[in-house]
This record gives C-alpha cells, sequence and structure tokens, in this order.
RNA sequence: GCUUGUGUGGCGGAAUUGGUAGACGCACUGGACUCAAAAUCCAGCGAUAGCAAUAUCAUGUGGGUUCGAGUCCCACCACAAGCACCA
C-alpha cells in the first residue's frame, strides 16, 4: 500500500536538504531554459484550486528541461503590494509588511507541499526594500525620457472623500462607498505615456507565440486606425479647428460638427444666446463620471453653440455642436457628423432634426455592358392594423415585389411612388413615413431584352384608410395584389434591390457600408476606399487635411493615493519644480507610521510629516505621497530572478543576456491588457535603454483555465460549499494525486468543473502504478509484447509534454499501465523508461519508484528517455473497406503491402462482396496505410 | 452591437495533412476473489431495431464542397470571455 503522506514528505525534505532545484545561474554550459508562473499576491485565504493548475504546467515543463539536460531557471515569489493588506493596516493599526510576511510563509508552505521543483534561493518579494529599490530606479529612467509624466488630466475626483476614484469605483455619478457626488476634473496625475509605445507594443505581437485571443484583445486595447484629419474654418471668425474621421469619403455629407463639451475651443465661438445653455451643458457633462458618458443605452444629448463651421471641400456652413458622445480624450476631441453613414451621428440628427445627406449609395445586382440607366422608386405600404406589407405577386413571372416605377420627367420620387401605388394598386389613402437610402441596381429585364443600371430610391408609406381607386394597369400586368407579412416577405421577395429596400424600411439607421458615392462631385462613382484614398490626396494638395493614424491606447495613470505601494522617488520643490530623489538614496523606504488611514482627502504618507517634509540645498520640498500602481513591480520581476541579489545594477547584463526571454510563461487571462501589456512597455524601454536584451519579455505564453466549482460555476463566496482547498487535497489524497488529476482534467487552457470522483480516480492510478513495483512485477528479462506501446508511450508522452496537452500524455500512461497488468510483468529497461517520464508529473511517486528500481540519487537530473521511432509504428494495420464512404469492413494486414494487393484484398472480402454484387464499380479510391473506398453505382 | 473562442455519449474529454467518431478516465452493468462488504483484478458499455450476424441514425441547426466531413466553405442558433459612443 502506497503511503502517499510519509512518502511525499520524505522527498521533499530531500530535496530541501540537498538543495536540488538550486540553478547555478552562470552555467552557461547547457541550453537555458525559463520556466515562469506568474507571481501569486498573497492572500490571507492562502492557495486556491486554480494556483497548482499553471504551477504544474510549468513545473513538468521545468522537469522535463532538466533530464533533457537543460539549465533551468524556475523561481516564485509574491506580488506583495495590495489592498488587503492595506485594509489590515488601517483597521488594525499594523504594519501592513507583517501581515504579508505572515501570508507568504502560508503560501510558501502550501507550494513545497506541492512539490513543485522551484529555486527558493531566488525568490523576490516586490514589496521588499531592495527589491523595490530598483523599481524606483526604472520609474526615474522613465520619468527622464518623458514617459513617466507629471500632468494635468481629467479624472474621478471625489470632494467629500478627498480623493480620485477608479471608473469601477464610481456608481451613478456617485462614489461607491458613501454615494458622495463624483466628478470629472482636471488634476495632476503620475502617468505613464503608453501611446508612445502602441505601434511597437502592437507590431510585436505579430511575432509572439502567444494565445490569438489575447493578441487580439492587447490590438482592440491599442486600437489603431487610419483616417485623416481634416480643419474647419469657424465661419466669421479666424478661429478653425481639426477633426478626425476615417471616413473622408464622406465629406460631402457632413451636416454639422460636434466638439467634446471640454473641448477649449468651445467658450470662444459660442453665441451669445446659447451661453447659457452651452455653460449648462458643460456643467452637466462635467458631473457624470466617464461611465455614465460612455453608456450606450442613453439618448444622445447635446445642445447648439450657434456658431457654424465651413465644410472645406464644398465651402457649404453647417452648424456646431457640443455634446458628449464626443470625448476629449480621443483623437482631437471633435468630429465632422455624417449621419447618413455613421450610426452615433445618425441618431444624433435624427433627435436634434438635423439634415442627413446620402452620400453613398449600397450596389445590388451584378454590373454589365450596355446597360441604360434609369432613375426608380421602390414604395413599400405598411398596413398597421394588421402588421402587413403591400405587393405585388407576379408568381412564377418574378415572384413577389413592392410596387416599383421609373421616375417621369419633371417628377420627384414621391410623387412618382403616390403615382405608381394608385396605378398598381389603387390605395390613394396613404401618407409618407421617410424616405429609404438610394441603392444602385442592375438588372436584366426580360420583357425588354435590355440590361438596366438604375438609382431607386425608397419610400415608406403607412396606410391610413382602404380607400381605393381603381386599378390603371398595362396590358402586360398580370399580377395579384397581395398584403404579406414580415415573415412572408423575408421568405419570398428574392429580388435583391427589393429585399434591401425593405431591411432599410424595418430598419431605420445609417448605412455604414461600401458602395459608390454619389453628391459627391469629384468622388462620384468610386467605393469606399478609392474615395478614401483620392480625397486624402485632394485634402493634402489643398492643404486642408492630411492622413493621419490614432490609436485608442490611453495614458497609464500611475499613482495611488495609498500606503502599501512602492513610494514614487519624487520631491515637488517649493520653487515648483520636480526633483528626483538620487540614484545612491534609493531604495526611499515607507516610513512606519501609527496611522495607515489617508485624512482630509490626503494620501496616508501625507501623514508622515516628518518622512515628507525635506531640505534641499536650503530649499524646502514636500515628497510625492501618492505610491505606484500594483501592476509596478510586477512590470519587470522576470528579470530580478535571474539576478536577485544584486545590489549594484537590477540585474546583471551578462546574465540577462543568457537567460531571456522567458521561455514558457503560465498565467491566468485575465492579465491580457493589464500587466501582460505594462510588462511589455517597460521591457521595450528597458530595452532601449540597453538595460535588457530583449524588446519582449514573454516568448511564449499560456493562460491556464479557470477551475469551476462541481456545480459548474466559479468557487467563491457565493458558494462556498463548491469551494475546494489544495491543502485539503494534499492531505486527503496526495501532492501527486492532485497534480495529476488538474492535468488530466482537460487541456490546460479549458475551464473545468471540478470533480471528487475525479480526484479518487487520480489516487487510484497512482496506487495501481505502485502496486506494479511492491508486488515485484519489475523482471530482468524482457517483454518483446510491451515494446511497442513502451515506445508510444515514451514518443507520445514527450511530445504531448512538449506542447502542454497533458490530458492525452496521462491517457497514454494509462494505456501503458494497463498493458503492464495485461503481460503481468515489466522489463526493468522499460520501468526506468516510465518512471521517468512518469516523475514531472508526480515527483514524489517518481522518486520512490527510482529508489525501488535500486538507485540512491534523486531522478531530477537522469538523462530523459528515447524511443526507436522503428518501434512505434505496427507492423500490422487495421484498414477500414469503405463502400461509398461508409464502413462496411476491415481487413488487418502488413503496413507494408501495395496498393493493388490491398484492393485486392479488400475486393474479396465476403460482407464486400455482398455490397458490390451486381453493382457496377465506378472506381476505388486507396490511401495506404489508411483507408480504402468502392464507389459503386 | 463588435472582436475572439467554444458546442462530440449520462459526465470530464480523445480523434494526425479531411480517412474506422467516442481513445483515456468517471459513472453504470456483469464476473472473479471474499462468510460478507470494501479494496483489487477481469469484461461489457452512443441511440434505435434484433437472440444474433447486422442495419439505420448520430459530433449545436440548416445547406454546400468531396469518393469520404467532428475536421473545409456559407448561413443561422446557443454559451463564454474581452471591448464597448474611440469618430
Amino acid at each position: 500500500m502506497y503511503n502517499f503522506r510519509k512518502t511525499e514528505k520524505k522527498w521533499q525534505d530531500y530535496w530541501d536538504k540537498n538543495q536540488t532545484f538550486k540553478t547555478d545561474i552562470r552555467d552557461f554550459t547547457k541550453p537555458k531554459y525559463y520556466a515562469l508562473d506568474m507571481f501569486p499576491y498573497p492572500s490571507g485565504v492562502g492557495l486556491h484550486v486554480g494556483h497548482p493548475e499553471g504551477y504544474t504546467a510549468t513545473d513538468i515543463m521545468a522537469r522535463m528541461k532538466r533530464m533533457q539536460g537543460y539549465n533551468v531557471l524556475h523561481p516564485m515569489g509574491w506580488d506583495a503590494f495590495g489592498l488587503p493588506a492595506e485594509q489590515y493596516a488601517v483597521t488594525t493599526g499594523n504594519h501592513p509588511g507583517t501581515f504579508t510576511e505572515e501570508n507568504i510563509k502560508v503560501f510558501k508552505t502550501q507550494l513545497k507541499e506541492l512539490g513543485f521543483s522551484y529555486d527558493w534561493d531566488k525568490e523576490i518579494s516586490t514589496a521588499d526594500p531592495s527589491y523595490y529599490k530598483w523599481t524606483q530606479w526604472i520609474f526615474k529612467r522613465l520619468y527622464e525620457d518623458g514617459v513617466a509624466k507629471y500632468i494635468d488630466m481629467p479624472v474621478n475626483w471625489c470632494e467629500e472623500l478627498g480623493t480620485v476614484l477608479s471608473n469601477d469605483e464610481v456608481i451613478d455619478g456617485k462614489s461607491e462607498r458613501g454615494g458622495y457626488p463624483v466628478v470629472r476634473k482636471n488634476m495632476k496625475q503620475w502617468s505613464m505615456d503608453m501611446p508612445r509605445f502602441a505601434e511597437r507594443l502592437l507590431n510585436n505581437l505579430d511575432y509572439l507565440d502567444w494565445p490569438e485571443s489575447t493578441k487580439e484583445i492587447q490590438r482592440n486595447w491599442i486600437g489603431k486606425s487610419y483616417g485623416a484629419n481634416v480643419t474647419f474654418k469657424v465661419a466669421d471668425t479666424d478661429k478653425e479647428f481639426t477633426v478626425y474621421t476615417t471616413r473622408c469619403d464622406t465629406l460631402f455629407g457632413a451636416t454639422y460638427c460636434v466638439l467634446a463639451p471640454e473641448h477649449p475651443l468651445v467658450m470662444e465661438i459660442t453665441t451669445k444666446d446659447n451661453l447659457d445653455e452651452v455653460q449648462n451643458y458643460i456643467k452637466l457633462a462635467a458631473s457624470k463620471s466617464e461611465l455614465e458618458r460612455t453608456n450606450l443605452d442613453k439618448d444622445k444629448t447635446g445642445v447648439f453653440t450657434g456658431a457654424y463651421a465651413i465644410n472645406p471641400v464644398n465651402d457649404k456652413k453647417i452648424p456646431i455642436w457640443i455634446s458628449d458622445y464626443v470625448l476629449v480624450t480621443y483623437a482631437n476631441g471633435a468630429i465632422m457628423a455624417v449621419p447618413a453613414h455613421d450610426q452615433r451621428d445618425f441618431e444624433f440628427a435624427k433627435k436634434f432634426d438635423l439634415p442627413i445627406i446620402q452620400v453613398l449609395e449600397e450596389v445590388t445586382g451584378a454590373p454589365r455592358e450596355n446597360e441604360e440607366k434609369k432613375n426608380s422608386i421602390v414604395a413599400i405600404v405598411y398596413d398597421e392594423q394588421n402588421d402587413k406589407y403591400l405587393t405585388i405577386n407576379w408568381h412564377k413571372k418574378g415572384g413577389r415585389l413592392f410596387i416599383g416605377g421609373t421616375i417621369k420627367d419633371g417628377e420627384s420620387p414621391l410623387e412618382c411612388a403616390i403615382r405608381e401605388i394608385k396605378e398598381e394598386t389603387g390605395y390613394d389613402d396613404i401618407e409618407l413615413v421617410r424616405i429609404l437610402p438610394r441603392i444602385n441596381h442592375h438588372y436584366y429585364a426580360y420583357n425588354k431584352d435590355k440590361y438596366f443600371n438604375i438609382d431607386a430610391t425608397g419610400l415608406l408609406f403607412k396606410l391610413k384608410s382602404n380607400s381605393k381607386l381603381k386599378q390603371k394597369l398595362d396590358e402586360d400586368e398580370a399580377f395579384a395584389v397581395e398584403w404579406a407579412s414580415k415573415k412572408v416577405i423575408l421568405e419570398e421577395v428574392k429580388d435583391a434591390l427589393h429585399s434591401k429596400t425593405f431591411e432599410y424600411a424595418l430598419n431605420d439607421m445609417a448605412m455604414e457600408s461600401d458602395g459608390i458615392h454619389i453628391n459627391s462631385e469629384f468622388l462620384n462613382g468610386l467605393n469606399k476606399q478609392d474615395a478614401i484614398n483620392k480625397m486624402i490626396s485632394y485634402l493634402e494638395e489643398h492643404k486642408i487635411g492630411k492622413s493621419k493614424v490614432n490609436y485608442k491606447i490611453r495614458e497609464w495613470i500611475f499613482a495611488r493615493q495609498r500606503y502599501w505601494g512602492e513610494p514614487v522617488p519624487v520631491i515637488h520643490m517649493e520653487d515648483g519644480t520636480i526633483k528626483l530623489v538620487a540614484d545612491e538614496d534609493l531604495p526611499l523606504v515607507l516610513p512606519v507610521m501609527d496611522d495607515y488611514r489617508g485624512k482630509h482627502g490626503k494620501a496616508p504618507l501625507d501623514n508622515a510629516k516628518e518622512w515628507k517634509n525635506v531640505t534641499i540645498d536650503g530649499v524646502k520640498g514636500e515628497r510625492e505621497t501618492s505610491t505606484m500602481p500594483g501592476a509596478a513591480g510586477s512590470s519587470w520581476y522576470y528579470m530580478r530572478y535571474i539576478d536577485p541579489h544584486n545590489d549594484k545594477v537590477l540585474a546583471d547584463k551578462e546574465l540577462l543576456k543568457h537567460w531571456l526571454p522567458v521561455d514558457l510563461y503560465v498565467g491566468g487571462p485575465e492579465h491580457a491588457v493589464g500587466h501582460l501589456l505594462y510588462s511589455r512597455m517597460w521591457c521595450n524601454f528597458l530595452y532601449d535603454k540597453g538595460v535588457s536584451p530583449v524588446e519582449e519579455p514573454f516568448k511564449k505564453l499560456v493562460h491556464q483555465g479557470m477551475i469551476l466549482g462541481e456545480n459548474n460555476i466559479k468557487m467563491g463566496k457565493r458558494y462556498p460549499e463548491f469551494v475546494v482547498n489544495p491543502s485539503d487535497i494534499v492531505k486527503s489524497h496526495g501532492a501527486d494525486a492532485l497534480r495529476l488529476y488538474e492535468m488530466f482534467m482537460g487541456p490546460l487552457e479549458a475551464d473545468k468543473p471540478w470533480s471528487n470522483a475525479g480526484i479518487d480516480a487520480s489516487k487510484k492510478f497512482i496506487d495501481r502504478i505502485y502496486r506494479i513495483f511492491e508486488e515485484e512485477k519489475v523482471t530482468d528479462s524482457d517483454n518483446k509484447n510491451l515494446e511497442k506501446v513502451y515506445h508510444q508511450t515514451i514518443k507520445k508522452v514527450t511530445e504531448d509534454y512538449e506542447t502542454l496537452n497533458f490530458n492525452t500524455a496521462i491517457s497514454q500512461m494509462m494505456i501503458f499501465v494497463n498493458a503492464v497488468y495485461k503481460e503481468g510483468s515489466l522489463p526493468k529497461e522499460y520501468a526506468e523508461g516510465f518512471v521517468k517520464v512518469l516523475s514531472p508529473l508526480c515527483p514524489h511517486l517518481a522518486e520512490e519508484l527510482w529508489e525501488m528500481l535500486g538507485h540512491n540519487n534523486t531522478i531530477t537530473y537522469e538523462s530523459w528517455p528515447t524511443y526507436d521511432e522503428s518501434k512505434v509504428v505496427e507492423d500490422n494495420v487495421v484498414i477500414a473497406v469503405q463502400v461509398n464512404g461508409k464502413v462496411r469492413d476491415t481487413v488487418n494486414i502488413s503496413k507494408d503491402i501495395s496498393k493493388e494487393e490491398l484492393e485486392k484484398m479488400a475486393l474479396s472480402s465476403d460482407i464486400i462482396k455482398k455490397w458490390t454484387t451486381d453493382k457496377e464499380i465506378v472506381k476505388i479510391i486507396t490511401i495506404p496505410g489508411k483507408i480504402v473506398n468502392i464507389v459503386i453505382k
């Protein structure tokens, strides 16, 4: 009987005592492998079952690579600054460092219990002054290069609490805690210039071996767009403003402009009559949180400034409005509005009754040569009472259509539509609802044997009464007038023009798709992309605009009014200048205080008067009392692991050059745009400064999935009965069983529910392996029957570990164990190979079995087993024989058989004969080693 | 709404460049061992019909390409994550 408790303890002590996993970081004779976990925040509740999943994956890789002859760096540390420790300090008055250290102890014990092969000599903590000395050092370099800036920027400010709040701390314009009003206000803040790195952060993604989904999230976050800046003059003044647009091709359709309420020009151009309204609106906008403003469900709001802009391409005067749907933080904080082709502008124009000019029409049908041009209408009449639409049904001669017709000379589309409705259906008591976008339609008319290209205006009417005149039909107009439901129309109206028009009738929205330009002078007839190119040339030629690239990525606000973070090494001098703490005075250590609460709206560090007030060369100054955000220390920790005790530089350059980048980085997907983006930015920056040898820190990134409760719901406070504590499992089933189970559950990246039956099964498998050795099934003689499955197992496990497909690697090991039981014996050679491939997964068990096999040294650095490719393939293969693609029989033959022989064998099978008798064999498809398919008629 | 994923037995999940769907495990059923139970070992196990051989159906839905589709293409549905007035 396998005593996992005793055995696991025994080997953990052995590894500790012998420093088995200590990495000689200066040994450059072997190739390096750097396997890294996202380090945890040491919370008060200890590890949860999600942690061991990712940690086991990297541990398996680290252990396999050691056996494959790599020098492996596999470190662990602590992301130790954070809110829970801060709250602990506030409520108890104790220093948060003590609390953090205690938590770290618990975490470390739990990690050791799980048998991870970390080199604890490399342990770091971001809250350790010897660590954050270098976080501060990097901050100084960022400041010197203008990446870290102390600038005025809009923030959520709560007067009552006297603090800046993040968007998620603001609900309905009030503070989450206390319910005090929150306003948007410009404040001096520390920030990082993320946009400066946008292009590189975007481009480098292409060559990173990262999950595509995470790359996509980062691309979206960076949000690159191509467009143009266009300058509009303000009518009757010498003022002008610039808008950014990705659709400069629609410039002829711009019917108004909108400035963000905070745009500096607003107060300069607002006319006297509109001043009150504009000022009120600005105040209102300021009192809204970012969250409220970006709530899409709400109606558009805005006010007219009284001023007009001149559209630079046609000199038309168009009104200038202000609205909070234009954000001052993006591009120029000003837009030209093209309601016909932009949904947001469309909604705004509808609400405030601003003109809508269509400049692009959709194209239906295929263009032909020698088409005749016409102007036409498509009229849709809606009967609200019966919820039906008026159609004419040509049956086999053309199907169901709406009323259509050609516009006569001197007739407007509306007049034409009314006339056609009367003539074709007789209905005369109708009312126009709205005019729909015009469509450019190509078609062939059978009755005239001619190709037409028409500009068709859609018109939506509603029926006011059933009043009807007599139809006036031509002789060839043999159709039925029918009222049809929406469902019938969607099914039966096949004509592209009519169905498209119906779509516009159902959805009152802007036309944002491609098409050809109309009402646009020199752009007429061009498609979207050609028109954009032509317009940009035009704008540049006439010096009224030019092409421009914009990014959505914003400044990273780099300050928090909290105690438990890295002090910003900056002194604000009385004379208004900013002085940096000298490098030799770093680290700037957090002072111990009596009270960790912020008072009177100030940061907690403001209480530390002695620490805060300094005098330099006779000039008084105050230290920055904000601290750095959580993501500061984690943005470069992967470098410090390489040389954690260095007090001269953040890490030895030669060592960094050898060890970076990280070969495998495993962690949760929730850090996609936080930590993973900031780390890349810092690494980019440090690369520029000659500190980092690489631009990108993480070569390969993998996200482990979430382990859900047995109820398939995220483990947490809501269902405490489904929360699984890894330490409990280690006690009841053992660390190896937990490691094995978490790797067997399914693909690493997938979310998977925990199963108590599953963990039992994993323990049984471990016992089943142990029994082979315990019952002395291991023999010195060899066993040919196991040869193939052994080589297959070594091959599959090696390959699957490499690609992190642990679940299938384990299933192959189970197949091997099943085969051993069937044979009743296991040759020693195979036993050793098997224990070796098992060892990364279940290291305690493997060490024990290795000892039982007569070795007195750790298995950690034994060489990885090899396999013989020739012994992996089967000599005899079972080939499926299909008839018309359905498997009817199988033949068992030598793998080297010729194609002809295989076909002969297949055809001679009794079962196959049954299917082919009296049938004509059309052809036979034979894929050697795979399949024979006989096609019969 | 947009982007990216994912849909396979009672359950977790396998399935190479398109080539025998359901590996492996759980649960379940039967057998061996036992006075008995547990543990262990062995065997069976998608659905429907049949004693069986076997046949038909089956990878979210509907089409398509192909000798052959879980896999490729088109449309749709459901779920998850991320983004969300970015002009």
